[in-house]
DNA sequence: ACTTTCAGTTCGTTC
DNA sequence: GAACGAAGTGAAAGT
């Protein structure tokens, strides 16, 4: 940890503000504040403890004692900016583009820490919906049986069908996958099929790929003639470590020095 | 805060943990660590320096240097637990509904701070879709001259129909209303058109209304004879207060003690 | 508890 | 840089 500092003064949580916004630092700041935001919408945070945290790329964000989001923040900030105004520290964080701007207001502040975060690591995932695709290519039967992929991502008119395949009578089959299957997916898939329907003049089947399905979307379903094909998440992702790499965790390769 | 520790031993670690993880406390750890998440879906974060947070809800979130997003997280924890092994710490977090744990073994804990959020306050915010409905509701010319609302929110066999109203000609409207239209959305706006259309056999016209379009969308929309009208998102969001108090920062409502 | 829909969505990929 | 769609989506409102 660069710094560590309990109760500073104002003064001090200006100058290590300025000091480290902008540079490859993080700062964590655990503090009474307010915050006020206006951008795309418009919104007020009245006075809470909270932790405010700057990454070391810019971003912002304000937590609150509970949840998984945070209750306000800026994904890239532009320009920071910090002043000393009644006895309050001000931080505010502006963006370009959207054009938007967060303010905090910090009545008091119990703790602030500086640090410089070393991460190189990729985060490996596997589950993503392009996995179930792959899983199709790989094992047509965990469809069903006799399938034959005949394309992936295939391209039309209206869209990109997933998986493109001929079934053990030679017809065609049109899968769409989906991790979450809702209204829209089944909507997406009667189209594809009336494309390729035209397309081939031939007998189409439209499947629904999903590990899980709604009653009232199966109901959706069925009432357009397309099936429904349950895959198990864990056929998908084999407990033998077979992992792929997500831009989600992209890291900086500054070196620590 | 109620303890902020600075390299702390690996059994003092544990032994925060254990004291703090179950009870109304926030927990901040900045540490080396690799996070093992299996679930709905499975993922490995090898060695890196991260910001973990538990909050007082339970909910864990695992931050890297950059990026709004956690690497890894748990919303919701329902079993916290802690062991020392091969000196270090291993921080589990298990879920029942979906059943999913998240692992986080520290080989180096370079702070650990304990403290007791308070926030009473909830987040007002204002610029959400459903703030445009109402505006219209309130103010039906930002639509058109002559627009007569009927109902929002109106049920049909397709969905909800955001705003359902009559035109100066006393023919029906159908209006979508999106913040940021895309193609699904005209697909939508049509379907209840069709539907109106089917239920009323009268004239009906559609109409997106939002704060911004894209050509293509635009075009989607002329395709189908569907009309657009921008709405400034400054009408909506008048400069003097009108916030809606959204549930989104719905605090606890403890006490300082 | 489950379904449906929105989000200041964010984030990644492709064109 | 726009556009399109997925996300371990999360969160809130309605049923």
């Amino acid at each position: 940890m660069k710094k560590v500092v309990e109760k500073p003064t104002n003064q001090k949580v200006v100058e290590i503000w300025d000091e480290f916004s902008n540079r490859e630092y993080t700062i964590q700041i655990n503090g009474l504040c307010l915050v006020n935001y206006q951008g795309r919408a418009k919104s007020k945070l009245d006075k809470g403890e909270r932790i405010v945290i700057k990454k070391q790329d810019s971003a912002l964000l304000v937590h609150g004692p509970d949840g998984y989001q945070p209750k306000n923040w800026q994904p890239e900030v532009d320009k920071f900016s910090s002043e000393v105004k009644d006895n309050k520290v001000i931080l505010t964080a502006k963006r370009n583009n959207p054009e938007e701007i967060v303010e905090i207001t910090f009545s008091d502040i119990q703790l602030i820490t500086v640090s410089q975060l070393i991460d190189k690591s990729d985060l490996q995932i596997r589950g993503h919906e392009v996995d179930i695709h792959e899983a199709i290519e790989e094992r047509p039967q965990i469809v069903e049986e006799g399938l034959k992929v005949v394309e992936r991502e295939k391209k039309t008119p209206a869209g990109y069908i997933d998986v493109f395949a001929r079934d053990k009578d030679n017809n065609y089959v049109v899968i769409e996958v989906k991790r979450n299957p809702d209204y829209n997916s089944i909507i997406q898939l009667n189209r594809y099929v009336e494309e390729i329907d035209e397309e081939f003049k031939s007998d189409v089947r439209g499947i629904l790929v999903a590990p899980k399905i709604t009653d009232n979307v199966l109901e959706y379903l069925n009432d357009r003639d397309l099936g429904y094909q349950e895959v198990e998440m864990q056929e998908i992702i084999p407990s033998h470590d077979g992992f792929r790499k997500s831009q989600k965790g992209l890291s900086d390769f500054q070196d620590k020095n």
